[in-house]
DNA sequence: GATGAATGAGGTTTCATTCAT
DNA sequence: CATGAATGAAACCTCATTCAT
């Protein structure tokens, strides 16, 4: 396999095309998601990502273009992965129901998530279509994984599921219980390891007793 | 009874302030609900309300004022009357459940309690206190009248519940389930009274499963 | 000497109308002194005058037309005063030239003094009637008592001064060495009883030898 | 002597840049000067300057900080060497005097003279750095230069002085006589060359008749 | 005559975007 | 392609002035 003086270069040239591309959405994605879409300005983005205000432009057309460049890309990179909470599979029910909404909840407390969903909501009259996107690799992620996983103890007679995507929502909905909620109103909350633990155990119980089979 | 000139004088001027104050108010209700805190603008407000721009700084500080005096007559108006789900008391506890799961989501999926939530989300770190507010006149006016419902059905032997303040938490998030989320986040969804009536009943059900007494 | 019921009316009236002109006089000295021609503000002077903006018009066509009004009455009244330094005759004329010195020196570094003379510089091109009135009010005052006094001497034959008044301006301008300057300048400087009276002796001396007769 | 692509193109934007801020600059001076701080805008002085007003913040920081550099800059160039009136010795002291006194008042009548004044005047309660700075490079200057010269006839044994920098500010405060003080209040004043003369004449032996040696 | 709310022009400053270098 | 100065529209806010009460 050979490679010109040129392609060569110019390999090397779209590489740190790349490089700053990325390091503008480094930049974006801190402004952003601190100050909201219209809290932030260009200038502040350019001075965090350190480029020139020039370049935002020859990489993104504009504004909302660069926001749309990084929510599209959070989504597919870290929320996507934020949401992969079933690493391994559980020998019980309750205590796999319990573990992931313990994982869950985990997540949705932590700053980016909180700043995510934050901006993702305020705009989503504006910008549907990243709601969507946001919508389409956080919990609809999960939501696919966790009602596959469902149907399994259905099948295996331990759960009585009839609509086990809907059964999945109403999981995520609990999850949403009490820490969650007090963290998106910025109101105080035990925020700690143990308090999280109770909510998870009683969220899966609570899903165990609508849904076990009798 | 009787009034002086000045008294009189002075009265109707007071009013006619108030009138203008009103007047204002429910212009930055209309352009702060639709664009958000950063999104709207204080000509916009002026533009909507009838109003000059040195008028809103006749009666608000600031931009910052103004959010606030708007924020905070919602929650002691309109957010707090919208959350009186309780008219008439059930006779039967699952009925009962299901009535106010139905009341409950037609109020959330409303267009002002959607950019309400919306804006006090988005808003909640740089206004906590506003947050805060919300969540008094909204949410736990109804998870003070729920739990105490819920306390009378469980001293009647129909349901057991050890907390029942948490247990109005899990409702509450229960209600939120598919119709209210997608919502929030501008996806399609059918939005019908059957719709929403089908969700209240499934919401019910499952709440009563959690805690009904065996 | 009878006075009808009406004109006893309307009499107190006007004094209560010549009340309300003072007060806005007084507030508006206190906030154009401090805050110069421009810098002070209709509303700022109304509140310190504790009257309402629609009174200030109802007194004053304009703010130029206040302003005018203030430096007038102040040309004719404080600074007038301030300038009367020959309360009594002095028997000498080195301990007399002295003395004038010390008072003349304590008046122009005094805080309203000091003010006055700022605004009446800063808007002289943009009012030079008012430049020239307090001219007339405060240093030719002077100059014209001054001017005599040293006319005295010299038909005595103490002094010998060809042009009395030429000879006046010379001293105001010694006067004006080193702690005047200074103080003008906002520069630190020892404005001390002790300080002006060496200053004042070397002054009264240094304008003696130049007009002492031989 | 070789220069890279880059440097020449650095260079030149510099280049560029700084003669952007001396535009700037002049529009400032031709504003501030003739309105005073608060009496300017920023759009005037755009608008003068012949650039946008975002220009202006490209520049400078702000209104303070513009007027700031403005001043800085006149004091250490045009302040500093309108102040510079010993260019040549004089052979004899009286003649010397005399001469330097013309020079120093015909600078003092000059409008830019005259303009700095009020305005730094009119602004050392608010900018005394500023006044300091001017204090510094005008009429500090010339005191300095002045006592060395004075000190020099005092050795010689033609004058006889204790304390040559109170005796220049002396000499400064006489060379104010009339004309200068006349122009500052905006009064009308012969400042014709012979006048000026005539004035310097009286001044440059009034000072002499204070300090020559008996 | 006194009040103070209303006005709208204009104040300082920020911002997204463009473009010459 | 990167830069950052330039732009001018528009942001928030203040002000002198008017006028209904």
């Amino acid at each position: 396999m050979t490679m010109t003086a040129e392609s060569a270069h110019s390999t090397a040239a779209a590489r740190a095309f790349s490089a700053k591309r990325e390091q503008i959405l480094e930049g974006a994605e801190a402004v952003f998601l601190e100050h909201g879409y219209e809290g932030a300005s260009m200038s502040q983005i350019a001075r965090k990502a350190g480029v020139s205000k020039g370049t935002l432009y020859n990489h993104f057309v504009s504004k909302d273009d660069l926001f749309h460049a990084l929510i599209t890309r959070l989504c597919s990179g870290k929320i996507a992965s934020m949401f992969q909470v079933f690493e391994k599979e559980e020998a019980e029910c309750l205590p796999g129901l319990i573990q992931v909404a313990e994982a869950l909840i985990k997540i949705l407390v932590s700053p980016p998530a909180l700043n995510m969903h934050r901006i993702i909501i305020a705009e989503a009259p504006k910008f549907p279509e990243l709601a969507n996107a946001f919508w389409q690799a956080g919990p609809d992620t999960l939501r696919r994984h966790l009602s596959k996983w469902l149907t399994q103890w259905h099948d295996a007679g331990v759960l009585h599921i009839a609509d086990p995507v809907f059964a999945t929502d109403q999981f995520l909905a609990l999850c949403q219980t009490r820490i969650v909620i007090f963290r998106r109103f910025e109101m105080p909350v035990d925020t700690s390891d143990a308090a999280i633990r109770e909510i998870a155990v009683i969220t899966g119980e609570a899903f165990y007793k609508i849904y076990r089979h009798h």
